[in-house]
RNA sequence: GCCCCCAUCGUCUAGAGGCCUAGGACAUUCGGUUUUCAUCCGAACAACAGGGAUUCGAAUUCCCUUGGGGGUACCA
């Protein structure tokens, strides 16, 4: 069993292809088979190699790694012994391989299964064109199949431009037992002619190098989306031109938008980017569970799990065959509960790369301080990018903009008032968060007042939030001073009475 | 247009003819805890797209309709 992901390098590593690559992950690793990476990096206009390396690295952080493949030695029509393009990395470059798709596209037409075309573009756009007037389906009508040897020689003579068509041959049904699916077949005659397999430029199509390299990396098992569903037909007509084996195919279904649309780097932009769940901090194992857990849930472990465990009752045919709808707050779930499960000294770790404040080597707080602030507010962490929202307040002072947060001080001054003469009594111990928290419970006693009334203007006040840990907490770690002055300016913001 | 795929709570899903009065999770709402917020705990809300057929019995099988999606390139 071995199985591949094959990603080009055309843009950011996309949450589909990681998903893609997670079930063929997974799907090998049921199968105790191999997995393996190939860069189709054909297209040179759209490949850039900024985008291989945002790839790799975008691989490496999900810790998904791969295979080496050897290939197929023995039937190799070509000179090497190992697999041509294959790097060190242990990754298949498909731009490394040209000369061994034209070896097998020369194959194709002395065995007069391809055949060469010299219509030009203009020539098949009045083709079109004409079948658009008489109500027709448009389609490539395979009018070079007749062409003779001699005729294809002088043309070629006289340097006229051509490209190569495979010869789908009388109309037959093209069906293949879906791995996910089930049974799925497919007319040649709706495939729109005798397909393009090489350009007029000399460099074979994507549908052609896939099943030469497939073929040639000796994939068994190709999980792919489903909107390859139409291409499957058309590749496995390349494969039966070639006397290939038939790999098992498996078509996922794709991941859409809230609005159904299929998720794409164009009109989705961010969230359809690994790269922004890696700078927003998310941890690479709830984006992985995320990501498996659409389409396919774990029997034995629920909706939390790591690939090794889904791994472990995991069946193809159960794949969900209907398209998942991204949820952000379920992906948001996910990584807080991962968050929860680290211990201080890691989250430590993301926290640091995440604030703006030096949580490691701090001149307000020691070490076993930050330990207990990061702690107390760690639980309402979504990703680490808001680290800085939630612990501000004890590192820099901050201005009352906010008109709610405003509102609050206002309607709640007495309060206030009340806890600065409380503190200048002297009375209250700001070693003890219990003595804080009784002292606030002394105002509420004493003004009558309690719940949010009594305790959010003197949240407001001294961190400008209305969520947070406890307030004793908070005075403890923020001293006497630093508390009256915050009070003060406060009471600063509130319409004047006295 | 043509071809193909899909269809269970708002979302991800469980469900392989009777275990389904359709289960779980996220979200939402309401309680409890926290004299506040968050956390935590408890509960509620909420779905088999519609119509036929097969069957003693259908969310589960078949057909049609509808809806959604994908494909239809000398892109990948």
């Amino acid at each position: 069993m071995k199985t591949r992901i094959a990603p080009s390098p055309t843009g950011n590593l996309h949450l589909g292809t990681v998903r893609t690559a997670l079930y063929n992950v997974l799907f090998a690793k049921k199968h105790q088979g191999e997995f393996f990476f190939r860069l189709e990096d054909t297209d040179r206009q759209r490949s850039e190699e900024q985008f291989t390396q945002e790839i790799l690295e975008g691989f490496k952080w999900l810790n998904i790694s791969w295979d080496t493949p050897e290939g197929h030695v023995a039937e190799r029509t070509h000179a090497p012994e190992t697999l041509v393009g294959l790097g060190e990395d242990g990754i298949v470059r498909q731009s490394l391989r040209e000369a061994v798709h034209s070896s097998y596209i020369e194959r194709l037409i002395n065995e007069g299964k391809a055949y060469r075309c010299f219509a030009t573009v203009e020539e098949l756009e009045a083709m079109r064109e004409a079948q658009k007037a008489r109500k027709e389906i448009e389609k490539y009508d395979n009018r070079s199949r007749a062409i003779s040897k001699d005729d294809a020689e002088k043309l070629i003579g006289e340097g006229k431009p051509y490209v190569v068509r495979l010869n789908l041959g009388e109309d037959h049904i093209i069906t293949w037992l879906d791995l996910i699916r089930g049974e799925v077949s497919i007319n040649t005659k709706d495939l729109g002619g005798d397909p393009v397999i090489q350009k007029s430029t000399g460099q074979v199509l994507y549908n052609f190098a896939v099943v030469i390299d497939d073929y040639e990396m000796q994939i068994s098992h190709i999980l792919r989306g489903e909107d390859h569903i139409s291409n499957t037909a058309k590749q496995i007509a390349i494969y039966e031109a070639l006397g290939f084996p038939i790999p098992e195919f498996g078509h996922l279904p794709l991941i859409f938008t809230k609005d159904k649309q299929k998720l794409s780097k164009r009109k989705h932009g961010d969230i359809a980017s690994v790269n922004t769940y890696k700078t927003q901090g998310y941890l690479a194992k709830a984006l992985v569970n995320y990501l498996l857990g659409t389409s396919y849930n774990s029997a034995k472990y629920g909706e939390i799990f790591t690939i090794a465990e889904a791994a472990e009752d995991f069946q193809i045919a159960s794949v969900s065959k209907s398209p998942a709808i991204y949820d952000i707050q379920k992906l948001n779930w996910y990584n807080r509960d991962y968050i929860s499960k680290l211990n201080y000294q890691e989250i430590l770790t993301y926290v640091s790369r995440f604030s703006r404040f030096d949580l490691e080597n701090n001149s307000l707080f020691n070490p076993s301080q930050i330990q207990l602030i990061i702690e107390s507010i760690k639980e309402s962490l979504d990703k680490f990018e808001q680290i800085d929202e939630h612990i501000n307040y004890f590192f820099e002072d901050f201005k009352l903009d906010d008109s709610e947060l405003v509102k609050i001080i206002d309607e709640g001054k007495e309060v206030i008032l009340e806890f600065i003469s409380l503190i200048g009594s002297g009375s209250l111990d700001f070693t003890d968060q219990n003595s804080i928290k009784n002292g606030i419970n002394s105002i509420g006693e004493k003004l009558n007042m309690k719940g949010k009334k009594l305790f959010f203007p003197i949240r407001v006040a001294i961190s400008a939030k209305t969520s947070g840990p406890e307030l004793g907490f908070i005075a403890v770690l923020l001293g006497k001073e630093k508390i009256i002055e915050r009070l003060n300016s406060a009471l600063l913001k509130t319409s004047h009475r006295h």
